[in-house]
Order: C-alpha cells, then sequence, then structure tokens
DNA sequence: AAACGCCGCAACCGCCGAGGT
DNA sequence: AACCTCGGCGGTTGCGGCGTT
C-alpha cells in the first residue's frame, strides 16, 4: 500500500509509515496538540517532513476519524455536496463527521463515479450523459401510445417539474391529434433532445447558491439524490426497473395490455435484455407511462436506505445499484406558469 | 498453483492562498 | 509591494490484496 519511496530529501523517510512513527506522532501530538507541521517531526524524533506528519495525522491517526464502509446516508450526502461543490473534498467531509477529504475523494474515484457512470450519469456535470442517453426511445415509445400520456394528472401533481420535460409532454400531448410524423422526425433528428439534456441540469444553476441547504431547497430541478435515481444508462435501468418499479415503468414495460408495436424505438439489444435480467418484448416497443413516472411526489429525496427500494438486491453495491429505480422523478415549481408551454 | 490483471487506498506531489515580516 | 513560510487542497501514483484465468 503507498506509494514507495521516491527519493530520500535531506534524510526524510517517504512511504508507509510504522507502527512505531505512529506511535511517535501519536504521543507527541497528544502532548502537544497538532500544529506546527514544520517543526513537529524533529521535535518528536521522526525521520518525516512535516507534511507527512500533517497528512498521516489528518487522514488516519486522528482519534475521531470514523472507518469503514460509508453508508447509504453518507454516500447520499457526498453525491449531493459534489453536485453543488464539485471536487471540493475538504468541504463535503467538513460535513461528513469523521470523514476525511481523502477518503471521500478516494470512495469517489473508486465507488461512485463509476457506479454514476455505468447509470448514464456524468459524475462531473451530474447530468445524464448524452453519449448513452436514449430519450428517444422513450419518448417514441410515447408516441406509440398516447394515451400513456395524462397531462391532466401531470398538471394535478404537486411535484416540481424540470419545465424542459414539462414541454415536451406537452407537445407529446399535443400529437395526440397533430403530426405525430413531424415530432417523429425531430425525435431522429435529435435537436429537442439535446436541447433537452443540456438544459436539464445546467451548472450555472448549481453555482448560484450560496450554500447547500439553499440549494437543496431551492433548487428548481432534480437533486443529486434524484439524479441517481435517473437512470439512463438503459442496462442498469432495465434491471432496476424490473425489480423495483413496481406501480410505474416496469408496468408499462413488461405487462402494458395495449402495447403498441413502434418501428421508431430501437429494440433493446439482446445482451442488454439478458445481461439486464428483462425478459424480451417481442414486438420491440416498449411503452412508458409519463403520468406513472411523473407520479413521484419529491418534495424530499428517498432516503437511499429505504427498505422498499430494495429488492432482490444481493450485496451492498446491488443494493445501491438499485437505487436507480426511477426513470424520472420530477418536481413542479408552484410558480410554474403552464401558458408558458402551452 | 502460478500468472495475470484489476482495484482500493494510503501517501506523495505540486500548486495555491493566507498570514507574517 | 514584495517576499517568505506554512498549511491546505486536489490530483496522481503505485503497492499490495484479491479475483480471475
Amino acid at each position: 500500500m503507498g506509494r514507495a519511496p521516491c527519493c530520500d530529501k535531506n534524510g526524510l523517510k517517504k512511504g508507509p509509515w510504522t507502527p512505531e512513527e505512529d506511535n511517535k506522532l501519536i504521543s507527541y501530538i497528544q502532548l502537544h496538540g497538532p500544529g506546527n507541521w514544520r517543526a513537529l517531526p524533529k521535535n518528536a524524533g521522526l525521520q518525516r517532513c512535516g507534511k507527512s506528519c500533517r497528512l498521516r495525522w489528518t487522514n488516519y491517526l486522528r482519534p475521531d476519524i470514523k472507518r469503514g464502509r460509508f453508508s447509504f446516508e453518507e454516500e447520499e450526502t457526498i453525491i449531493q455536496l459534489h453536485s453543488i461543490m464539485g471536487n471540493k473534498w475538504s468541504s463535503i467531509a467538513a460535513r461528513l463527521p469523521g470523514r476525511t477529504d481523502n477518503e471521500i475523494k478516494n470512495y469517489w474515484n473508486t465507488h461512485i463515479r463509476k457506479r454514476l457512470l455505468r447509470n448514464g450519469i456524468d459524475p462531473v456535470t451530474h447530468s445524464p450523459r448524452l453519449d448513452l442517453l436514449d430519450l428517444s426511445s422513450i419518448l417514441g415509445s410515447a408516441l406509440c401510445n398516447p394515451s400513456l400520456l395524462n397531462l391532466s394528472s401531470l398538471l394535478g401533481n404537486h411535484a416540481i417539474l424540470n419545465p424542459e420535460l414539462l414541454r415536451l409532454a406537452t407537445i407529446l400531448s399535443s400529437l395526440k391529434q397533430e403530426n405525430t410524423e413531424m415530432f417523429l422526425q425531430n425525435l431522429q433528428d435529435n435537436q429537442l433532445l439535446s436541447s433537452l439534456v443540456q438544459n436539464q441540469f445546467p451548472l450555472s444553476q448549481v453555482s448560484q447558491f450560496q450554500n447547500p441547504v439553499e440549494e437543496a431547497t431551492s433548487a428548481p430541478f432534480l437533486s443529486p439524490t434524484q439524479l441517481m435515481q435517473t437512470d439512463l444508462g438503459g442496462l442498469s435501468c432495465l434491471n432496476s426497473l424490473e425489480n423495483s418499479v413496481p406501480s410505474s415503468l416496469s408496468d408499462c414495460l413488461v405487462s402494458q395490455p395495449n402495447s403498441v408495436s413502434c418501428n421508431t424505438n430501437p429494440p433493446i439489444p439482446d445482451k442488454l435484455v439478458e445481461n439486464s435480467g428483462l425478459q424480451p418484448i417481442t414486438n420491440g416497443c416498449q411503452n412508458y407511462s409519463i403520468e406513472s413516472v411523473l407520479s413521484t411526489p419529491l418534495s424530499s429525496p428517498a432516503p437511499l436506505n429505504s427498505s422498499s427500494t430494495f429488492v432482490n438486491s444481493s450485496s451492498p453495491e446491488d443494493e445501491r445499484e438499485s437505487y436507480c429505480s426511477s426513470l424520472f422523478k420530477f418536481e413542479i415549481p408552484e410558480s410554474l406558469n403552464m401558458d408558458d408551454f402551452l
């Protein structure tokens, strides 16, 4: 573990710390307290540079450090704070008692970041990744069965909705009577979708908040937790849909009685279906009910450790994976003026 | 059993800002 | 204003453990 000594400047030792060195450092700090790191190694009888001592203390030896696996709550907090602060690990660590910035950084890079990527979420922007996003299939499916679009229930929902998505839903709804073909063409061109995705979680909205509490309570769009729940990557989405969304998308996906074939909807590759554990749908069209998708109340994100979220999970990692169970969750600002979208 | 490759994480590196002179 | 010192931070490295072949 740790980096091997690359040099030995000034006779100072580098590399992994020995228990003896740890004991010396702990004993000295217990007597004199931390600080004055330049002079500390000499006074403590350590052949280390002050910086190395400080890092060893702050990242490993400090008595208040909590070691062990990150809890769901901690992980949720990290994701939320990262979406606000970016790679400000020390700021994030300040809000996670017992965790160091280094530990959080490592955990982010080795666990959370990978999972976000798997789920089709850009870990930097916390936005769905365009290269994996296949909203066109979702919307195309909706177009195949416009009855699935129920705006009235949407408008009666107290959740908060991303205006761009609401606009999209409105357009789709209007297409019940109008020119479906034209819209399908637009979908194929993907211009609308690109615009949608790029505008969905602009970073500028993140930076305008003075603190995470303010941001968490006033942000009009998806919270980071919801973003984790927003799974657009396909594979894990399908898996989680089958396992844990009994009332919404998975129902539409598997058991929708009036499924309609749709040529514009690219079928799920067999391999994906196979890996996801999802039963192949022979007509090649999944029907997503926007009504059901939009029905989740969202004044506060569901806790990560909500037991109802985890079904058929075999490991904590799987549990967190299945946490991305809802394809979309929306929030509708009370001030939203529907006229803007109609 | 051995070889190989991947992953996790402690530790290092370089940069930056604050504070003192 | 310029310089220096110190501490803090984020990014990166690479060893050791573990799983896979």
